[in-house]
DNA sequence: GTCTATACCAGGATAGAC
DNA sequence: GTCTATCCTGGTATAGAC
């Protein structure tokens, strides 16, 4: 019965929710603190503690509505004709990325925080392999399309190359985060050309 | 004229870099704290900062011998005969290094602290460099052994393809980390395919 | 539900005696 | 050079009034 009470706290949440991810953003995900989250969303620091547990149910949040969105968008290209090949996929992914998160940076700290916090692992460990799983239905159309293999044979190459997809991307990001004359667009073409049609 | 006192401060400083390794890897990089580091080295809490300004400059240690031995034993394999393929090096390197570091955890954790970190920062991509300046040189022996290229033509694209190489060795270190079920060993086998003869 | 104030904790680094 | 004891900072989460 409390119908408008729980629309206001899914509504608190999301605003919160954007409000961290600024944060995120302009100090860093290690860096930004509950106090500086409460003093972007405008909260307080009690009433914080009413919409989520804790400062990993936060970041929850964040990445689960920031995920859906990329994958949402990520699949779009399933459905185009021509197929874009694994270099153009990988690049659009990455582009995409770096408009939605900004710093790209947020996604390294948070690898390195997920490895020893386990609420994190779990929710950085799902990420992944909806990511592995969007590159691996891409792959099956590819390897299907340009190779005219039987659904069942495009598929398990899809599952072994997959995680070389997602390796591509992880290593995008980390390089772009932390080697200063790293040539991204290179390094994308480079990549491309990996995958021979 | 301190001919003794520079040779014991070398020493010590080695002693303190292993215990501090070795609570790197129990304890994971970030969760170590100064405490750790100074009950696995035996020494006092005064007494480390006689050997090391903070704990950035311990981290430096450990990771500058760690990698040296690492970049040694990859030069190893240039002088093959016959040159493993570039996957052969990728699953040796990654091989070297579980074994060096124990727990691979530590370097996404390193990864992680480096973006916002400036001392850290300037010691990961010392390293990420130096990984990369070898699979350059690799490259080029391979490039011009398998295809035949001229020095000039292999150099070049070796350039463009080791960051590449990097990457997969980064994606695996970091889905060996995070991701629960991934399996290492066809990731390798698969990487290696996209290097074809 | 929300605020202010604060308890509480952990970690890095230092002071001062020896 | 080395020890012990401790300071200080910064961070999360809660208590208790409204």
């Amino acid at each position: 019965m409390p119908k408008v009470t729980d629309e206001y706290r899914e509504l608190k949440r999301r605003e919160i929710a954007d409000a961290a991810l600024r944060a995120f953003n302009r100090k860093g995900f290690r860096a930004a603190s509950m106090a500086d989250i409460i003093a972007e969303s405008g909260v307080s620091a009690g009433a914080i503690y009413g919409s989520f547990r804790n400062k990993a149910d936060i970041v929850h949040a964040v990445a689960a509505t920031t995920v859906n969105e990329r994958i949402l968008a990520g699949e779009e290209f399933l459905g185009r004709d021509p197929l874009p090949t694994p270099g153009e996929v990988v690049g659009i992914m990455m582009r995409g990325v770096s408009v939605a998160v900004e710093k790209t940076d947020i996604l390294v700290q948070l690898w390195g925080e997920a490895v020893t916090d386990p609420d994190l692992r779990v929710i950085t460990q799902e990420i992944m392999d909806r990511i592995d799983d969007l590159y691996r239905r891409y792959l099956t159309r590819w390897y299907s399309q340009t190779r005219e293999l039987p659904e069942a044979e495009a598929a398990e190459l899809a599952v072994r190359f997959a995680p070389v997809l997602v390796s591509l991307s992880q290593g995008f990001i980390i390089q772009s985060a932390i080697r200063e004359n790293f040539d991204g667009e290179a390094y994308l073409i480079a990549a491309a050309e990996l995958f021979p049609l």
